[in-house]
DNA sequence: AGCACGCCGACT
DNA sequence: GTCGGCGTGCTC
């Protein structure tokens, strides 16, 4: 009988794969381990075993395996039937799951290597110039991979030229697997036993008497090992003896001292744990009961609890609760990078059993926190982290929180999987039969749908701790004080006048402003001409800082030109503006005050938003500027005025979820104002005070805006009530993009009719030269879900097989945001 | 996706 | 006349 594997490759590609695996490989293998294969003519993927069976493929003959590459599954069969439901829903390949779920580091790849052949005598006369070129190099570097080989022969088809020199001998070339996870090594040292004894160590001691230094240093090592019974570091040893390493090493030699390594975890954090016992308040406590009680129902609940109520709290008593019957809690936030003070408030009461998970680790890092999570280890039972996290190998999850829950950043755009995590998370949840709660100060309409239709339980909580009061919310209409001459440049009289108060009782003042740079465009007063991004369709903004003109989509640069580009007038002006401009007019008019900006372009690096906002919770800073980074989570003590700069440009946004974005996002910025005793005062300035939403907000009318906005989208027929599916194509090729769309419009109607909207151009139809389309397609309630997708393969299938459209790709995305 | 094979224009 | 560009097909 014969013995094979499936396997799951990290590709977008929609099929297993099946490979040929020994009897005694077959009795070894388990789904879930990795397995190196040979794909296509010449690389090697890491795999996942998907299945072991004994059916021979009908077609072709199925290749045997390269390696196994782990002794026990490193992919839980829970995660396998969770990547498949993902794929399935999010219509992507198990591959493209693969590579979001798994840690770089556990994805070897092969990587062609060239060396020198064995030939000893190479005729140079007889080498063409990139052979030479090639010949000279490796002289110096004994192999180069495929992509140094095209940088230095400056082309793009090096492999005929690699080829015709294997087949004459000078070169070989070589599949090299990375094993890229490295453990770290620290360095440790003891005493050789042979100096052990007390007689032995007299005696050593008389023999380095001419040596201080090494003397010294056994001293230090005698001092350290009294003190403590752990190893001792190398490097601690030479700090505590004042001597160095070379020393050291001396003594190494001499075999006076041994040295080993041990390996270290990575991941370590100072934990400066609290003692304080958490005391809920009345509100607190009966949020608390209330969701116990829905967990026991198991019904995810849904924690609408107002910005200061003390949310957290209540988390922390559901994961002390989790973790007290051993089981696994998953913390989901939006950003990690922007809620550094939670992340500090979970680890000073949960200590050693919280562990940070988020892509922006290191791979090394991310490798040991999943092998944590397999294992089950202590330091694995709460873990904390971004929408990648729900990918973890979870043993036993008992709770999942998923934080800020409305945000839009649990839905990942790009690549694929397109998932949203907090969808996913009810799912996963379900998956393991653990409790799952969702918490906001604003909801997202999705959720509370659900949560007021029986689908989930809605929990309120809705008194701020300590009794803070609201902030006072006032509107300025910026038309009217146009008209009557109360503005300097875009700060209105009102504005001004608190953020002089504000500084004269030493508080500090946010201010929101949600546009980078310091004008979105330039423009000729002559012409009307403004300078545009030569590879996508959309002004260039001015950044004053650098005085250049850049494009947000590409990266495009160029300086800031003295004269239009079009008739030569040095006439321009600006329209709309940044955060810098707002930075720069309100040094003008404020010269003592303290100045910070904090955008996506003052927090490039790893620690650029810790920087600023550590300065800021310092007050080294009285007046912060920012974008809606602004809005997340920050707890700042003394923030007494938010004023948000322009209301307008978040409402006029072209989709149907800005109303409901535009309510979130004030009513979170203005949640940073007056978290003390003190009463926050929050400014709204806006061309529109008559706004619904600009009401709504002003009063903290949550559930007016959902009602209304409700009302809106069942009108429309938009979620919750109608799902969605955005096609989106993107080519090089203007007409083929255009061509392509309709004919998938057209083929999506035959089957869906009125429901299929486009194609449409998105508001910018060409980034970095690729023209781009949208269809969106609509789903009523009734309408089979799986029938719906299914209808879409085949369609996608046809498409594909139409010749002329290779070149265009087509992004599915299901439950666009 | 990534790579090989195959056809067509810009140079020696 | 070739070299090097990119479109098409396939990967167990």
């Amino acid at each position: 009988m014969s013995f094979f594997l499936n396997v799951i490759l990290p590709l977008p590609l929609e099929k297993r794969f099946t490979y040929e695996i020994s009897r005694e490989e077959a009795s070894f293998i388990q789904p879930g381990m990795r397995v190196a294969v040979p794909f296509g003519k010449s690389k090697i993927y890491t795999g996942i075993v998907a299945e072991v069976h004994n059916t021979p493929p009908q077609l072709y003959d199925a290749k045997p395996i390269e390696q196994i590459l782990d002794n026990a599954p490193v992919v839980t069969p829970g995660q396998l039937k969770f990547w498949n439901w993902l794929a399935k829903y999010y219509m992507c390949s198990e591959g493209e799951v693969l590579r979001a779920a798994l840690p770089g580091g556990f994805l070897l790849e092969s990587e062609t290597l060239v060396q020198l052949g064995n030939t000893k005598e190479v005729n140079e006369d007889e080498l063409g110039d990139d052979e030479y070129l090639l010949y000279e190099a490796l002289q110096r570097q004994s192999s180069l991979k495929i992509k140094e080989i095209i940088q230095l022969l400056d082309k793009k088809t090096v492999l005929p030229v690699i080829n015709k020199m294997v087949t004459r001998g000078i070169v070989v070339v070589n599949q090299e697997i990375y094993e890229q996870y490295k453990p770290k090594l620290i360095k440790y040292v003891k005493l050789n036993k042979e100096h052990a004894s007390e007689a032995a160590m007299h005696v050593l001691l008389d023999d380095l008497g001419r040596a201080p230094k090494q003397r010294e240093v056994i001293l230090t090592l005698f001092q350290l090992q009294a003190g403590s019974k752990k190893p001792i570091k190398l490097k601690n040893l030479v700090k505590a003896s004042g001597s160095s390493a070379a020393v050291v090493k001396t003594l190494i030699d001499k075999k006076v001292l041994i040295d080993f390594k041990l390996q270290e975890d990575r991941v370590s954090f100072e934990i400066n744990k609290s003692t304080t016992v958490l005391e809920l308040n009345e509100w607190q406590q009966k949020a608390l009961s209330e969701i116990k009680k829905h967990f026991n129902e198991k019904e995810v609940c849904l924690l609408h609890g107002i910005t200061s109520s003390g949310k957290t709290e209540v988390y922390i008593r559901l994961i002390e609760a989790a973790i007290a019957n051993g089981k696994q809690v998953l913390y989901l936030l939006p950003e990690i990078a922007l809620t550094a003070q939670l992340v500090a408030r979970l680890q000073a009461f949960f200590g050693e059993k919280v562990l940070v998970y988020h892509s922006k680790y290191s791979v090394n890092e991310r490798m040991e926190i999943y092998e944590h999570v397999l294992k089950a280890s202590e330091k694995a039972q709460v873990i904390l982290g971004a929408r990648s996290s729900l990918f973890l190998p979870f043993n036993d999850l008992g709770l999942i929180v998923v934080d800020e829950e409305h945000e839009t950043t649990f839905k990942q755009f790009d690549p694929a999987p397109r998932y949203n995590a907090r969808d996913a998370a009810v799912v996963l949840a379900n998956m393991h039969g653990a409790n799952l709660i969702l918490g906001s100060a604003t909801p997202s309409i999705e959720s509370y749908y659900n949560a007021s239709h029986d689908k989930y339980r809605l929990v309120n909580l809705d008194r701020r701790y300590g009794e803070v009061l609201l902030p006072e919310i006032e509107i300025v209409d910026i038309k009217e004080k146009y008209r009557k001459k109360r503005m300097t440049g875009h700060f209105s009289d009102r504005l001004l006048e608190e953020i002089k108060l504000a500084l004269a009782e030493e508080e500090q003042v946010i201010l929101f402003q949600n546009r980078r740079g310091y004008s979105p465009i330039l423009e000729c007063t002559t012409c009307g001409h403004s300078p545009q991004c030569p590879n996508c369709d959309v002004s260039l903004t001015y950044h004053s800082n650098s005085n250049q003109l850049r494009c947000h989509y590409c990266g495009y640069h160029i300086a800031m030109q003295k004269k239009c580009m079009a008739c030569d007038s040095p006439e321009l002006t600006t329209k709309g503006f940044g955060t810098e401009q707002i930075e720069t007019e309100l040094k003008a008019l404020l010269p003592e005050a303290r100045i910070g900006r904090m955008d996506q372009d003052t927090t490039r690096g790893k620690h650029g938003h810790q920087k600023i906002i550590t300065s800021f919770e310092q007050e080294e800073i009285d007046i912060l500027v920012g974008t809606q980074m602004l809005s997340k989570g920050l707890d700042f003590r003394k923030v007494r005025l938010v004023g948000i700069m322009n209301a307008d440009t978040l409402l006029n946004f072209p989709d149907f979820r800005a109303h409901e974005r535009s309510f979130q996002l004030m009513l979170q910025v203005a949640g940073r104002a007056g978290r003390t005793k003190d009463r926050g005062k929050v400014l709204i300035q806006t061309y529109n005070p008559h706004h619904q939403i600009v009401k709504q907000v002003s009063v903290n009318d949550y559930k007016g805006m959902y009602k209304e906005q409700l009302e809106d989208r069942y009108q429309y027929q938009y979620p919750p009530y109608y799902k969605l599916i955005r096609f989106t194509l993107k080519s090089r090729d203007y007409s083929k993009t255009n061509e392509a769309a309709d004919w998938l419009a057209r083929s999506l109607q035959n089957v869906f009719r009125e429901h299929v909207l486009g194609p449409e151009f998105p508001p910018v139809a060409r980034i970095r030269n690729e023209y781009y389309k949208n269809i969106l397609l609509k789903i009523p309630p009734k309408q089979s879900l799986g029938k719906t997708k299914a209808y879409i393969e085949k369609i996608m299938g046809s498409f594909k097989a139409i010749g002329a459209w290779r070149s265009v790709r087509v992004i599915i995305n299901v439950d666009p945001y």
